[in-house]
DNA sequence: ATATCGATTATCT
DNA sequence: GATAATCGATATG
């Protein structure tokens, strides 16, 4: 036991969490993404608090990439990533699911990072009921937050409650935070899911971490 | 008013 | 690994 509390391990906190600054959101979704692993996502209810460590983004960048919902302009749906960095940009896909962004970059630019996975840290019975799952084997931890979409459902994440929502402030009830965790090796692959700019290298993850979404390339 | 298309997941074989 | 399910946003008439 001595031994494993000194290794920083993904699967616990290391100190209190610190909501990350607007000015960590206002660069480049590429650099936002690569620095969000390891980092927080905090769901605070009157009652409950959900954490779970961020292991797994996707980088949109503006009008220049044909992938992002920003590159045919700004919309009514798509506003949040024109707007303000640091905050929540959620839409609905596939007739079932909910993903959350963040916005980046500075107000009038477009960009966002999409979270994909998230390691679940306290409130994992309350997930578990969000989701659905019954959790009989460690390997069922996987069913909450493995995926854009589980991931949203298992916080409670929809576009009507969170979508503009700013996710550097606690007092939105969702937010992002640092809990001193420094993250080991990273990798990057070509996105997931989409057909345009399928070539891009823009997706980052937690190199050998059980929650990275996709079959093959998770753990490489 | 209607048609098309997903930044996905669950459930098969 | 293949595919059905599902519906809001968007584009077009």
């Amino acid at each position: 036991m001595a031994s494993a509390s000194r290794i920083a391990s993904a699967a616990s906190l290391v100190c209190p969490i610190a909501p990350l600054a607007r000015a960590f959101f206002a660069r480049d979704p590429r650099r936002v993404a690569r620095e969000l692993l390891g980092k927080i996502l905090v769901r605070q209810d009157d009652s409950v608090r959900l954490t779970a460590r961020i292991v797994e983004l996707e980088a949109y960048l503006g009008e220049s990439d044909p992938a992002a919902h920003a590159a045919a302009g700004r919309t009514a749906r798509n506003a949040v990533l024109f707007g303000p960095p640091g905050y929540a940009y959620v839409y609905f896909i596939y007739g079932n699911h909910y993903c959350l962004n963040v916005s980046c970059e500075r107000e009038g630019k477009a960009g966002g990072v999409l979270f994909r996975a998230l390691e679940p840290l306290e409130g994992v019975a309350e997930m578990a009921r969000a989701r659905d799952v019954t959790i009989a084997s460690p390997k069922d931890l996987l069913k909450l937050t493995r995926g854009p979409g589980r991931l949203s459902e298992a916080f409670g994440i929809t576009r009507l409650r969170d979508n503009g929502g700013d996710l550097t402030s606690q007092g939105s009830g969702l937010w992002i935070g640092d809990d001193g965790y420094r993250s080991r090796q990273i990798c990057m692959t070509a996105r997931i899911g989409i057909t345009k700019a399928a070539d891009r290298r823009l997706r980052y993850f937690l190199r050998g971490n059980a929650f990275v979404s996709g079959s093959r390339l998770a753990s490489k």
